[in-house]
DNA sequence: GAAAGTACATACAAAATTGTATGATACCGA
DNA sequence: TCGGTATCATACAATTTTGTATGTACTTTC
């Protein structure tokens, strides 16, 4: 990354970089879903019931919302079994799995650098 | 990272991979903290009215109340200089400095796979 | 002496996100 | 026929986040 000090000038990269930037965030942003891409990047396929389990305190709301934002930007794929009682399971799309190693250094990071006080 | 098949069982890897990837969240997520600190990654100090200018959209209320909380999580440290008019700065801290890499690999990763057909 | 710039603060309102409660479907076992 | 299971859907409410409008202190510029 350059540095241009121009007072008032945005140059080209630096635009480009935020919109990077600002794509990544409004796929990734949000109270869940890097929660939800974490379990499946590390349990590789996990059903419907077994996300709920792992997201401890999610509603059942927020969980298909999510997991539908998620599908609707081709993050995850979801498999539907037509049987009774139905199955489904959800597991990270190749674009999914291209968060890899941003996932793994998020969590890295937050391992290292996590604080206890935090209020509010 | 390892799979463990079990139903109803989240292994510590999980909850602590889980648990970095909360706290670095909670740190990053929202609209703005993102493109704050991706400019101030790639321009090293920037005033306060210098940010205004480049964060294209912010109110002066959302930008001062990230500041505030990027200060908290001393991701950025505030420099002012006591003059008239006042003067104040704004660098990342060495904390947020370490977000280098994640911050480099997202605008990266949001070029590569933004799309247009985003609605809602 | 009125306006404008700087870095905020504060009251209020709108909008987005998240939560709660309940229902739908479709089958299976008792 | 009643209850149970699994994956959602829907109405509604609470909460959080974001936006708008205005004010402040101080000084330089017009």
């Amino acid at each position: 990354m350059r540095k241009t000090a121009s007072t008032n000038t945005i140059n080209k990269e630096q635009l480009e970089a935020n919109c990077g930037i600002a794509y990544t965030n409004s796929v990734l942003s949000g109270r869940w879903k890097l929660s939800i891409l974490a379990f499946l990047l590390d349990e590789k396929k996990l059903r419907y019931s077994e996300l709920r389990n792992r997201l401890t305190g999610i509603s059942e709301r927020m969980l298909i919302a999510k997991l539908k934002e998620l599908q609707a930007d081709d993050l995850i794929n979801r498999i539907s079994h037509p049987e009774v009682p139905p199955r489904v399971e959800y597991e990270l799309s190749e674009k999914g799995k291209s968060l890899e190693s941003i996932l793994i250094q998020m969590a890295k990071w937050g391992t290292k650098n996590a604080t206890k006080n935090r209020n509010t």
